[in-house]
DNA sequence: AAGACTGTTT
C-alpha cells in the first residue's frame, strides 16, 4: 500500500482528488499523503487527511502540518495546532522556532525558547542554529552566551560547523572578538565556511586588518571568502580597497558584483556605480539579477534620473527577471524620487502583494512630490488594507501634512501614532511637527514643541524654525534659532542668508551690515543647491 | 522537520 501512495505521489494531482473520503489510514500512509501535500503546498487538503484520521496521527502527521502551515505563511494555525499537540518532540519545537524566525519575530522565538528550555525539552544544533540567527540585531542576542554555554555542558564540549558558525556570528553581533576566535578555535573539522565566518566577523567589529590577516591565513579560498573581504571593506567605509579586492578577484559572482556596485551606491558614489554596472553588462558572462537593479535603481534616485532610471526599467523587463516585491519597491523608489509619480503608482498598483517598506516608499513619494492628500489617502488604504504602519511611515505622512498646510490632520496623525499604533516619536517627527506648525506660521506653537519635546533639537529642527521665521520675519524666534545652530555647528551658510533676511525685513539695517561682514569675514560661500529637474540634461 | 559564510528597497 505504501509503495502504491508513493509510486502515485509523483502525480500531482491524484492525491487531492482522493482526499475527499480518507479514513483509518495507517500512521506511515497517513505520513506519506502528508508530506506529498506539503510538497506542493495543498495545506487545505493536507488538514482534511490530518482531521480524518484521528487514532493514526503520530507525532510526525503534527509536525507535518505544522510544517505545512508555516510553509504557506499560517502562522497562527500552525501556532494553534502547536498547542493542541498532546506530545511534542524536538522536531516539534525546532519546527515552530523556524517558522517564528521566517515570520521575524524574534521576540517569539525568544519566547519559545525560553518555555522550551523550561519544560525541561533538550534543544539540539539546529535548535541552537535557529535561535541564534532569529536574535541577531535584536534585543534578544543576550541568548548567545547562554546558549553557548548550555551547548559545551550538555551537548559537546566543541561545536560542528553550523553551531560554531551560529555562534560566531551572535558573539560578532555582540561586539565581542576574544568570544568569537575561541569560539573559532573549538570548532571541530573547520572548513571554509568557518574561516569566512571569521573573516566577516572581523570585518563587521571594524577590525579591518585583523580580518585580511585571517584571510590571508585561509588553508583555501572560494568565492564567499573574497567576497566577504570586498564586503567587509565596504562596510567599513574602505570602498578603494574594496575595488582593489574586486579587481584582484580570480572569480567573481552575481553576488560579488552586485556588493561592488551597491557598495559605491551607498557611498555617494553614483558614477562608479553606474560605470561598474556598465562593465558588468559588456562582460557579459555573469547576468545582474534582481538584488544588482535594485542596487542601480537606488543610483538613479539618488541622482534623480529619470532617464537613467526608465533605462534600467527597461533593463529589467529585457533580462526577463522575475517579479519580486523588492525590485518593484525599488522601482516605485525612483520613479517617486524622480518626481514621475505617475509611473510610481502604475508600479505600484501592478504589485500582486505589497510590503511595508512600498506603501512606504509610495507615501513618501506622494510627500515629496506635494500631493499631501494623496499621501493621506494611501496611508488609510494601508491601514484599512491590515499594513501596520511603522516610524517612517509617520514621517513620510507627517512630512506630506506640513507641507501641503494640513495642520489639523498632521497632528491628528501625530497623536494617533503613540495612541494607536504604539510608536514613539523620535526626533524626526518633532522635526516634521516643527516643520508643519512654522509652515503654517503658528511660530508660537513651533516654540512650544521643541521645549516640550524630549530630545535635544538638531540642526534639521532649528532649521525648520528658522526657515518658518524667515517666512513670517520673526526676528526674536530667529535669532534663537540661530543660536541653536551655531551651538551645534558654528558656521552654517543658511544662518547668515536666512537672517539677513529676516532683520533687513525687519529694517534692522545695522545687523544687516554686522552679519554680511562675518559673512564676508568667514568666507561664508552659500551652499551650491541643484535642481532634479534639471538633471536629464535639460531633457523637461 | 529543520540549520551555516557574500548581495536588494522606505
Amino acid at each position: 500500500m505504501l509503495h502504491t501512495i508513493r509510486r502515485l505521489a509523483r502525480h500531482p494531482h491524484f492525491l487531492s482528488l482522493t482526499t475527499f473520503s480518507c479514513h483509518h489510514i495507517p500512521t506511515p500512509t497517513l505520513n506519506c499523503m502528508l508530506h506529498h501535500h506539503y510538497s506542493i503546498s495543498m495545506e487545505n487538503d493536507a488538514r482534511r487527511l490530518f482531521d480524518q484520521n484521528p487514532t493514526s496521527r503520530s507525532i510526525g502527521s503534527w509536525n507535518m502540518m505544522i510544517a505545512s502551515y508555516l510553509q504557506s505563511g499560517q502562522l497562527r494555525k500552525a501556532q494553534d495546532l502547536f498547542d493542541q499537540m498532546p506530545v511534542k518532540d524536538v522536531v516539534s519545537w525546532n519546527t515552530m522556532l523556524s517558522g517564528l524566525r521566517k515570520s521575524k519575530n524574534p521576540h517569539g522565538v525568544y519566547i519559545c525558547f525560553i518555555q522550551m528550555m523550561r519544560i525541561g525539552f533538550r534543544p539540539n544544533d539546529h535548535t541552537i542554529s535557529v535561535v541564534v540567527s532569529a536574535v541577531l540585531k535584536t534585543e534578544f542576542i543576550v541568548l548567545v552566551p547562554q546558549i553557548h554555554v548550555f551547548e559545551v555542558k550538555s551537548l559537546a564540549p566543541n561545536p560542528n560547523v553550523f553551531v560554531g558558525s551560529a555562534l560566531m556570528v551572535g558573539y560578532a553581533n555582540l561586539g565581542n572578538p576574544v568570544a568569537m576566535s575561541r569560539v573559532f578555535d573549538e570548532i571541530l573539522e573547520r572548513d571554509v565556511t568557518s574561516w569566512n565566518a571569521l573573516v566577516s566577523g572581523y570585518m563587521e567589529m571594524g577590525y579591518t586588518k585583523e580580518a585580511l590577516r585571517v584571510f590571508d591565513a585561509m588553508p583555501e579560498k572560494n568565492v564567499v571568502s573574497w567576497t566577504s573581504l570586498l564586503k567587509g571593506y565596504i562596510h567599513n567605509r574602505m570602498i578603494n580597497k574594496a575595488r582593489d579586492v574586486f579587481n584582484k578577484m580570480g572569480e567573481r559572482n552575481v553576488v560579488s558584483w552586485t556588493a561592488m556596485i551597491n557598495g559605491y551606491v551607498q557611498n555617494q558614489n553614483l558614477v562608479n556605480g553606474w560605470k561598474l554596472f556598465r562593465l558588468m553588462l559588456r562582460s557579459g558572462t555573469i547576468p545582474p539579477n534582481h538584488f544588482t537593479f535594485s542596487s542601480v535603481l537606488d543610483a538613479c534616485a539618488g541622482c534623480s534620473s529619470l532617464l537613467m532610471g526608465q533605462q534600467v526599467h527597461t533593463g529589467i523587463v529585457k533580462y526577463g527577471i522575475p517579479d519580486d516585491i523588492v525590485l518593484s519597491t525599488s522601482l516605485v523608489d525612483m520613479y517617486a524620487k524622480c518626481g514621475d509619480t505617475d509611473a510610481a503608482f502604475r508600479v505600484f498598483e501592478a504589485m500582486p502583494i505589497k510590503n511595508l517598506v512600498s506603501w512606504n516608499s509610495l507615501i513618501g513619494g506622494c510627500a515629496r512630490n506635494g500631493r499631501a492628500m494623496r499621501a493621506l489617502e494611501m496611508f488609510n488604504r494601508m491601514t484599512e488594507t491590515g499594513t501596520k504602519p511603522d516610524e517612517v511611515t509617520f514621517i513620510n505622512l507627517l512630512w506630506a501634512c506640513g507641507h501641503g498646510g494640513l495642520v489639523e490632520e498632521g497632528e491628528k496623525h501625530f497623536d494617533s501614532m503613540v495612541r494607536k499604533y504604539g510608536i514613539l516619536a523620535g526626533l524626526e517627527h518633532y522635526a516634521c511637527m516643527v516643520d508643519l506648525y512654522g509652515r503654517a506660521g503658528q511660530l508660537e506653537k513651533a516654540y512650544k514643541l521643541i521645549k516640550v519635546m524630549p530630545f535635544e533639537p538638531d540642526v534639521v529642527v532649528w532649521g525648520a524654525l528658522l526657515g518658518a521665521c524667515c517666512m513670517y520675519s520673526s526676528l526674536e524666534l530667529g535669532d534663537y534659532a540661530a543660536q541653536g545652530i551655531k551651538k551645534l555647528k558654528d558656521d552654517h551658510p543658511a544662518i547668515y542668508s536666512m537672517l539677513s533676511k529676516i532683520h533687513g525685513e525687519k529694517g534692522a539695517w545695522s545687523s544687516v551690515a554686522e552679519l554680511k561682514g562675518i559673512m564676508k569675514k568667514k568666507n561664508v560661500m552659500k551652499q551650491t543647491a541643484g535642481s532634479w529637474i534639471v538633471s536629464d540634461f535639460g531633457k523637461r
